[in-house]
Formats: C-alpha cells, sequence, structure tokens
DNA sequence: ACCTGCGGGACCGCCCGTTCGT
DNA sequence: ACGAACGGGCGGTCCCGCAGGT
C-alpha cells in the first residue's frame, strides 16, 4: 500500500470514528483535522469536499459492520444457528464494538433521512443489505425445512433489525447494556418458538 | 395570553418542526430566523442561546408525544388494552405524525448521546418516562390479573419500546409503512400470546 | 424632585460608574441595563442614545470633580495654599475614590481623543476649567505677592496637571498609591522652591 | 522571512496603528480588515482571536518604544546625559510620532486598567521596563557620582514618566505640543538643579 | 408620564468548507 | 502534505424604535 493509500486509510478511519460520535453536521473539518494530525491541505488531498468524505467514511464503516457479520456467519449452515450468530453479533457490539458512537447504520439513517439525501442512499442502501442477509437466511431455511415454511421472511427481518437497533439506541442512551440482552433473548425466543422447524411436530 | 408568549409559542413549534427535520446541528438559527419569519433580535428576546431555544423546543416536542399517548390511553382500562393502544400510538404516527421528522425521542437521543450532554439529558429523561408508562401498566396489569405474573415488566418495556423506535427509524428510511405495521403485529401477538393472563389456564 | 429626575439621576450615577471602569466602547447599553435595573425603553425614555447618556454621564462625573475641588479649595485664600489644596485634592483621590474607574478627565481624553469628538469635546472643556484653576491660582497670586512674579501661569498649570495625572495613572496601573505621592511631594516641593514669593528675598 | 510572516507582520503593524487611534473595544475586525485588505479567514490565519492579535499588536508597537528609546540613549554614557535623552526621545514623538493615537503604555494602562486583564499585563510589564531604564540610570549614575548619592531612584522615576505620559496626553488631547514642551523643559530643570552631581560642591 | 417588553436589523468575533501555490 | 487566503455563514450582541400597560 503506497505512503498516499495508508494516509487515506488513516484519514477514513478517524473520521468514521469520529462521526460515528458526532453525526455529519457535528463534525467539523477542524474536527477531523485534530483527528489526524493533519492540516486541511493534507485532507483534501484525498477528498473533494466534507461530503465525500464523509460517504467514503460511512463505506468504511459499513465495510467494519459487514466483516464482522461475516465473520459471525462464518461455518454456521443451518438458518436457526445463523439467526443466533446475528443476534451474536449485535450482542458482540456490547463489548467490542466497532465504532464508539454506536451502529452506523443506524446513526446515519435517523440523522440523514431528511437532511442529507446522499448519506441517506448509502444508509438505504447498506439497510437492503442488511435486511438481505436476514431475508434469504430465512427463505433458504425454508427451502431446507429449518424454518417454518408459514414465516414472513420480509416481516421477521423487519422486526429482526427494529428491534435490535432500537436496542443500540436504548443501550447507548442509557448506557447499560441490559436493553440489548433483553432484545437479544426475547429475539432469540422467538426464533425457537416461531421460527425454528420441528420435524416431529408434523 | 400576551405577545410575547404567542411568539414565543410559535417559535417553538417551527423549531420543534424543523429540528425533528434536521437536528440540533443540521439546523441553525439562520434555519429558524426563516421558518419563524422573525430576525435574530426577535428571537433571542425569548431565548437566551441556540442551547436554550434547542431543550426548549425537545421539550415541547416530548409535550406533543406526552399528550397524544394520554390520549390513546385515555379511558382504556384493562393492562391489555392499554398494551395494545401504545401500539396504536406508534402506528398512528404513519398516518398522523406529530412531527415530520420522526420520533423526537429516538432522534434526540441517537444525536446527541455522545454530542451534547444537555439534549442527552432531556431525551433520557423523555425515555424514562416512556419506559414507566409501559412498566407501570404491565405492574399493575400483574396486580390486577390481566398480566401474567412471571412478565418482567422491565425487560418488557425495553422490549417494546426498541422495537417500536425501530421501526420508526425504518418506515422513515425506507418512507414505507410496512415496517411499522410488522413490528406492531409482531408486538400484538406478544402481548396476547405471552402476556395476557388466561384465567383457565391455571 | 420627580419620579423620572430620581431615575434620570439614578442613571447618570450607575452609568459614570461604570464608564469609568469600562470606558464608552467597553460598555454596552446591556451593561447599563444591568448596572441600574432598567429595562432599555426606560433608559430611552430620559436619553435619546447611548451617546447622549455618555455624554451627560461625563458632564456628571466631572461634576463630581469640580464640587470636590471647590471643597478642597473653600477656605483657602492663600495662592500657595490653594496650590496644595489642589494637589490635596488628587491626593485625595487614592483613599476616597471620585469614581472607581480614577479621573474621568484622564479617561476620556485618552480614550476619546481620536475616536469620539462629542466626547472629546467634553474632555477638553473641563481640562480647560481645571487648566483655568490653576492659571487663575497663579495669576491672582502674582498680583498679590504670594507666587513669583517671573512664574509662567500657563506652563504650571500644564506642569501640575500632567504631573497629577500621569501619577493617576501609574497608581491606577500599579494599584499603587506611592506614585501619587511622590507626585504630590515633587509638586509641594515645586511650589515652595520655584513658586513662593518670599518678601525677604528681594 | 516567509510569506506568511511578512502577512503577520503587516497585520500586526497596521492594528497596532489603529488601535493606538481606537483602543481594544473601540477597533473592531472589519476594521482591522479594512486596514489590511485582508479577508477575515485570512486574519484568523495568523492569530486565534482578537485578543491575541491585541495583545502581540501590543508587543509590536512596544517594540517600537523600545527601539526609539535605545536609539537615542545610543552612545551616551553620563547619568544626565542619557535622563536628557530620555526627555528628548518623549518629545521627538511630538514631531515624528511612533504611532499616531500616541503612546501605547499610556492609553492601553488607561483602556486597560479595569477591563482588560491581559492587556493590563501586559501595559503593566512595558511600564516596569520604562522605569526600570530610569532607575538604572539613576543609580548607576549616583554610583558614578554623576547624580547627587541624595537622589530616591524610583521616586525620580514616578516623577518623570507620570509627568511625561501626563503630558502626552495633554499635547494629544489639546493638539498643542506645548505642553509636552513645558513638562520637558521642566524636567530638565529639575534634572540639573536636583540631580546633577556638582563636583565642587562637595 | 413613566416604564416594560417586543422586535428589528446591522454588526460583532469567530469558524466554516474550499482553493491553490509551494 | 502544507499553510495562506478566501468569503460567507455561524451563534450571539449591539443600539434602537415602538406599541402597550399602569
Amino acid at each position: 500500500m503506497s505512503k498516499g493509500e495508508t494516509t487515506k486509510s488513516m484519514i477514513l478511519e478517524k473520521t468514521a470514528r469520529f462521526l460515528s460520535l458526532h453525526g455529519y453536521f457535528g463534525s467539523s473539518l477542524s474536527d477531523i483535522m485534530r483527528e489526524t494530525g493533519l492540516e486541511k491541505g493534507g485532507i483534501y488531498n484525498h477528498f473533494a469536499s466534507k461530503d465525500e468524505l464523509a460517504l467514503e467514511a460511512f463505506d468504511y464503516a459499513y465495510e467494519l459492520v459487514q466483516r464482522r457479520v461475516r465473520l459471525a456467519l462464518n461455518g454456521k449452515k443451518h438458518a436457526v444457528e445463523r439467526l443466533h450468530a446475528l443476534l451474536g453479533y449485535f450482542e458482540s457490539l456490547l463489548d467490542d464494538p466497532l465504532l464508539p458512537g454506536g451502529c452506523p447504520l443506524l446513526n446515519t439513517a435517523t440523522e440523514a433521512d431528511d437532511a442529507h439525501p446522499a448519506l441517506r442512499e448509502r444508509a438505504l442502501h447498506a439497510m437492503d443489505q442488511l435486511r438481505a442477509t436476514f431475508v434469504n437466511i430465512i427463505t433458504r431455511g425454508i427451502e431446507r425445512h429449518e424454518i417454518r415454511p408459514t414465516s414472513d421472511a420480509e416481516a421477521c427481518a423487519s422486526i429482526f433489525i427494529a428491534t435490535l437497533e432500537g436496542a443500540v439506541m436504548l443501550s447507548k442512551l442509557y448506557q447499560d447494556v441490559a436493553h440489548m440482552r433483553r432484545a437479544v433473548a426475547h429475539l432469540a425466543r422467538y426464533i425457537e418458538t416461531e421460527l425454528r422447524w420441528h420435524e416431529e411436530a408434523c
């Protein structure tokens, strides 16, 4: 990796961190300068504008999410197991946060939905992928007789994501992991009682 | 109501509206001037600073929430009925939003948790009251044999709020009410299958 | 005295006090509001503008000076005695200041000479009167054979005022009365050795 | 000298000039922008705040004073000659002012003593050095039998500075150099009659 | 007659995001 | 990668009128 690329990565990492805490409108280039130790010119060498930087920083943050999600799913074959792994991903954020400011999808969606179309677009696309992950697991789980055939994959995805992202918000607001633990426990029970296919039940 | 008070209310209403869309850091005094039609001097007669204005605008917005919640609960006695009424409140936001930017608790909590202590404090306090509403309904429901005695009121409150606020975020992001409808349906089923006390079941 | 006049006097007194400490440009109407306990409208009832207020406040402050000077000179007939009385006036400012910010003539002259023509005019006029006081004492002292006929009244006035006002500045800056005491001692000696007429010396 | 340093010097020079006329509170950044021909951002690159700019501008102005004082003393060995040279410095201000607004020590001391602690500190320090200059000349003059051993160096310094700064004020206020000429003549005579050591007098 | 409080709008000191020459 | 300069926008304060109440 060339020196320029190293610097660019460093900027993105520091910026993603800072943005996760303060949001797009709450972060200034001076903040980024301080965080990165670079002068303005140094930053503008790599990014044409604050917007471009923020967009790429979101991509960077979402990359982190994807990587950890893939890691959590790695090796898990059974749909139920994979759903529990996704719960595990959210629970892991408590002990070992990817970013100090919480989930970049939630933060960006909430801040940008009405105020920053380009950023909203990015958040929407990322959320689509997260939803697709849930939907695919359930759909293929139904095909494989691991998930009850009556399950509504789209609806389940909405419920899972809503509950987990809402729990991220609560746990961050209260600085208390209990809210996330309860959400995870609730969904775990939901998986077992509502989604898991029991052969003998037929 | 004196002229000054009328103006102050108008400022708060317009500001709460605008803040709900753009957030604290995304809103400038110039925006507020444009929205209210007042000059800076006119605004600063009523509020000492942007912070004070934002804080009071949050209180105003939360007042709206409280009023609609109370309206939804009005006349409902049975705990199960009251829980359904709370779901109804969230569902009502879809057709007739209190504020165009969604739930002020979610927005403020997400933006302010790391970046604006005073605002975070307000959001936290409001969330506490919302949680207390759920907790009280369930606790008293248990006492009255309307809710199963094994229910964990605190945990239920977390789950309800997380799911509903998460659904607000999803529905706003996607501009699609389906996510909220699914969350509400899920929780309605949860109420009936997990919380409601069935006499004959004993 | 009517209520309005009482209020106007109170405003002038408080304003003269504050201006002596912070100067014209360093004082705002908000400061005056705080000091007087009145609203803006209340002040503007009596004074058409900040300028008019400041001008009248200077007059008020200069009145205080004049009154104390007259008191110091009161009953003193002999020119030498009167000159010592003027030194006494300046020395008295140390223990019992007319205004907390020092001599209004010095302060106003220094601040306004290039920046505020109307205020400079007032300071100049007041300084003229102070100079005239010195000049008259010496001139009449010469006539009465109390002061040496070779004395240059104008020059002496300049020297006395320069030394004493300079000493006010030093004593205020250092918060140390020694500078004024030295200036007074120096001038007292000057009076005795250079100005007093000794009959036998002829 | 780099471009930035050149600009910074230019800003300081223009600012010191303007401040000498209008004082700290009477000067706005817009004034400085006009004087320097720079935009706000251009000034803010070199100084973090108006305060910092004013402080450095005072230092710049005092530098000018020091330089001319040193020039006046240059080559003069005898204490009496050196004291006359200091009078000459003050007299030179009339024909060839360092700054249009008069003596920065007097101006700053008078404006800042109660209203701007940091600026007062600077003025106090500069005044200390000026006093030290007088005190040292007299003290060493006594050692070298150039000044009468009974002279009080501290007291003389107070008297010289008070008289001269007071004369600066009068000459500025009246736009008339006579006041300064009288003060200088008075002090010149004082030097000869009270301070100079006459060998034969012993 | 006197004072309050509201509102205006220009201006304050400061910081923003951006460009560009080095 | 820096740092000088830009120019406009930031939150906030200024001085000032004027309507309204006592």
